[in-house]
DNA sequence: GTCTATAGCGAGATAGAC
DNA sequence: GTCTATCTCGCTATAGAC
């Protein structure tokens, strides 16, 4: 039975993980996460001082989670442009899919309090300017070697962002704009995961 | 002096909107609203009654703003599917250049309470199902006459809003992942109203 | 219409019993 | 470790003077 204990830590952590992802800082409270929890309210200071040191835990893990991925992509070499595009197109749309409110949590508590994202780039050990310019070169290349259209890097970066995280992040607009159910939008996104990176290349290649 | 005069109403509803839109209705309080108008708090509750009431206002307005433009293009007859596409991109840009905060305040809006999308959208008159298929059915045509590639209209539609959207939504991030101030930031996005629209058409035409 | 003062309440945090 | 009771504070909203 050991195995299958649940502390009432990681309770706390798993259910604020839910509802600061969900809500916000602002808009929860923490009775919501003792709610969630199926805990005392009191509970949450005493394995965790306030509220403000349960939410640094949790937005450093998701931070994690939203970043790590596509900086392994960026870094990896000897792959082709084409597919480093489909492995990211592929990395973020699964990954976002398997959590849906994560990118418009990281992107709203970074326009609320843009420090996070230095802070905990940095704790992380990101250097955004040396990958994003890893990925620049590597566009560079390409277009001076005429094997795709002109393009600047960092909006081919954009491109391809915005395509994968978009509609995840407008997923309350789309559903009900487009009249689908959670099932139906499931299967949108699993077919985005092919077509955006053929997308993508039909556009830049000649 | 007539015409110059700014009444407290309009200075607290300028005032709002800014407050607003930057920080969403939770992270919000009536004492921001109050000094960004330079005005007494107590006169928040003069004019209106209090700060649900100042919301609805500014969200109606500002929901408006953020969809009315692109329904009318949706609507527009006799444009080829490419300049309704270029149509779409050019406007979505531009009006959210001119406020960069509007495509993150409605969606996290929407996403904390989905009725708002509903209710709003009634209210203007919008039936998103009909537009859309408007759109749709377009998209199918072209696919039909073989002058684009295989595209189902509702997943370009996703592409063209995630391509003028998302790097609005995502500024802050995008600030300084990219490293680069506002100004260049705004050459950019003058520069993707015609790289959009190109990458678009050069992804489906044949 | 605009201000000061204050009521009222919701939410975070703590004390102390068990 | 977990609970009940309570303190405190910040914020919304109102009363009432001017």
């Amino acid at each position: 039975m050991i195995l299958a204990e649940i502390t009432t830590e990681e309770r706390i952590l798993e259910a604020a993980m839910k509802v600061f992802t969900r809500r916000g800082f602002a808009a929860t409270r923490t009775e919501d996460i003792a709610k969630e929890a199926g805990i005392n309210r009191t509970l949450l200071h005493y394995y965790f001082r306030d509220k403000q040191t349960i939410f640094n835990l949790i937005f450093e893990t998701r931070f994690k989670e939203f970043f790590k991925g596509l900086f392994l992509i960026f870094e990896a070499d000897n792959i082709s442009l084409f597919d480093k595009i489909r492995r990211m197109v592929d990395h973020e749309i699964t990954m976002l899919t398997k959590h849906p409110d994560l990118a418009r949590f990281i992107i709203t508590e970074v326009a609320h309090n843009p420090q996070l994202l230095i802070e905990y780039g940095t704790k992380l050990g990101m250097n955004p300017r040396v990958l994003k310019q890893s990925f620049e070169d590597l566009v560079a290349r390409e277009v001076n070697d005429k094997t795709i259209k002109p393009i600047e890097g960092r909006q081919l970066l954009m491109n391809i962002m915005s395509l994968c995280i978009y509609p995840l992040v407008a997923k309350p607009i789309i559903l009900t704009m487009m009249n689908v159910d959670e099932r139906t939008f499931s299967q949108m996104m699993e077919q985005r995961k092919e077509e955006v990176s053929e997308f993508i290349i039909n556009a830049i290649k000649k």
